[in-house]
RNA sequence: GCCUUGGUAGCUCAGCUUGGUAGAGCGAACGCCUCGUAAGCGUUAGGUCGCGGGUUCGUACCCCGUUCAAGGCUCCA
């Protein structure tokens, strides 16, 4: 582009004199090098025509490489894939775009067929809504990871959903992405919905007066929601919304030496929460993105990391810095389709610090401004639950039983009356059974054991009790275990102590529906 | 934003090629059955075939437009 108005050639327009241009790059919406250029009919030569953001991309250059635990880093192409295949497909996903999907992830279906979630054609796309079972999935989660970075340490607060873009503090970063935020008119005021915890915490950073001492002092916040207005096209059942629930904890720390420490920390707490939440080492791949300065003067910091992950990892390392980060890694989840999706990720942020005025005092009494960590131990919750029905998705494709997590079924242990003559004693029992903690309903409707039990297994729950003469009269039950269809007799004081073996330190939530089948609407999606 | 596919009963879908009184399964209501580990039987109620226009004696069906949705692409900061 010439820094020249004359050389703007008008063809036509259709309302008037075109009174002013605007023009605006992509980019972070926190990064610095992405800047708003605007062209007014004053004629005056802008002196930024040319914004950072596109010098930056046109030398923006990323190598791709694979790390090894040993660290040992080799070209992409030199890699041997053979028993890598995952990684194979993230590889050539991230750096060649590659991807071949035809049909519609099998989550989509799932998520309906369980009652967990449906799109809302009253709202926009994007914006789902979470039925009773969904609604008490979603919650446990998010009772789980915030339980777990508040053990780690990061302290919980609640930021506003919305920011008024033309607020001194949002100036500078807001109109980076107006077609990517939903937008409010309130009163004059043009608000806009967040769409990260990210300013929110830096706000409110910005409030403290922080002494080295401190440090490292880490905010978290599980934002319900935050909103990107992603293109209508590019949302995908529970993968991609527009709303969405995302933890996000911030760490500021006063030199790169801590905040390689803290990185490493959150790195094991994150694949923690992972696996607690039913996604194991397997199931993901990691990248690791770096600056080439970065890699050179903490190659050990890098190392380290691929080496916990235990397994060969995706590096892009950029020739020089272009985001507010100098390293970041994510985890990513291969989907039944192939597609990749991040889900833990953390960030060495060396920006905005400066740009919020977050400042501490360091042990000479000089003002500094923290290295921020960005970190978010599972990635958005919905995504878990995707990630969760996709892994259900391929166990049925490939013969075994579907499930869920136990700590997460809605329903745990549901119980058959044979006929209504045994309804007192489901009652009781059902009563004994809630009170320690176990999620149990009872099939109460008029219709065969053969097709009580087949609805059962479609809701893939995993503990059936079948309730007839012989268990009324005897001290044990008959327990059909969904994991091998066998039925086995257990006296109830075993069967607790089975089932709560298996939720042990995980939240618990009651029932969140009638506790009899026969009160129970049908939902239909 | 672009491309593709779709919108018929509460849900899933058939019917459209070749225009002629709207179909099934599931679910629901009612009744029968009273059952031992993956779907017992019957009856009944439920539809301006997304919306608008055109063609035709006549359109769910053909044509044009429109809208909404899903999926793909770009994208995912």
């Amino acid at each position: 582009m010439e820094d020249d108005s004359s050389d703007f050639e008008i063809t036509h327009s259709p309302f008037g004199w075109t009174k002013s241009y605007k023009i605006q790059v992509k980019g972070h919406p926190l990064a610095e090098s992405s800047k708003v250029i605007t062209k007014d009919s004053s004629g005056i030569p802008d002196k930024e025509l040319t914004s950072d953001a596109l010098k930056g991309e046109s030398k923006i250059r990323s190598y791709w490489k694979i790390m090894s635990p040993d660290g040992n880093l080799v070209n992409i192409g030199d890699f041997d894939f053979k028993n890598h295949k995952t990684l194979e497909i993230l590889a050539k996903y991230e750096s060649a775009k590659q991807r071949n999907a035809d049909v519609p992830p099998p989550h989509v279906a799932l998520m309906k067929k369980l009652g967990i979630s449906d799109y809302e054609p009253a709202s926009d796309s994007g914006n789902m809504r979470f039925f009773p079972n969904g609604r008490l999935i979603k919650s446990l989660i998010e009772r789980y990871v915030t339980d777990r970075v508040k053990e780690y340490g990061g302290y919980e607060v609640e930021t506003p959903i919305m920011y008024d873009s033309e607020h001194p503090s949002m100036v500078s970063y807001f109109n980076r992405f107006p077609a990517r935020q939903y937008n409010i008119d309130s009163d004059g005021k043009k608000l806009f919905l967040r769409f990260a915890a990210c300013f929110g915490q830096f706000l409110m950073a910005n409030q403290y007066q922080m002494s080295y001492k401190n440090l490292p002092y880490k905010l978290y916040e599980l934002t319900r929601y935050s909103f990107r207005r992603e293109q209508s096209g590019e949302l995908v059942g529970l993968r991609r919304l527009r709303a969405f629930t995302m933890p996000d904890c911030h760490a500021f720390c006063k030199d790169m030496t801590q905040a390689t420490d803290e990185i490493k920390k959150r790195f094991e707490l994150s694949q923690s929460v992972l696996h607690e939440l039913g996604i194991d080492e397997s199931d993901y791949d990691m990248a690791i993105r770096f600056t080439e300065d970065f890699y050179n003067e903490h190659k050990s910091v890098i190392e380290e990391l691929v080496k916990k992950h235990g397994r060969p990892v995706l590096v892009e390392m950029w020739k020089e810095k272009f985001f507010y980060f100098v390293l970041k890694w994510e985890f990513n989840f291969i989907d039944n389709l192939k597609k990749a999706s991040a889900l833990s990720t953390d960030q060495i942020d060396v920006e905005n610090g400066e740009r919020y005025g977050i400042e501490f005092v360091d042990e000479n009494n000089t003002k500094k401004h923290p290295i921020i960590l960005h970190n978010s131990p599972s990635g958005a919750i919905e995504r878990i639950i995707y990630a969760l029905l996709e892994k259900a998705a391929k166990d049925s494709k490939e013969g075994r039983k579907p499930q869920l997590p136990f700590w997460l079924a809605p329903t745990q242990v549901r119980i058959i009356p044979l006929n209504e003559e045994f309804y007192d004693f489901c009652e009781t029992l059902s009563t004994k059974i809630s009170f320690n903690e176990i999620r149990v309903d009872v099939d109460d409707r008029n219709e065969s054991i053969g097709k009580r039990i087949s609805i059962a297994e479609k809701e893939w729950i995993r503990y059936i009790l079948v309730i007839g003469e012989k268990e009324v009269n005897s001290e044990n039950l008959s327990i059909r275990d969904r994991t091998t269809g066998k039925v086995v007799e257990l006296s109830f004081e075993n069967f607790l102590n089975e089932v709560k073996e298996q939720t042990k330190g995980k939240p618990f939530s009651t029932l969140n529906l009638p506790k009899y089948l026969s009160k129970r609407p049908q939902l239909m999606v």
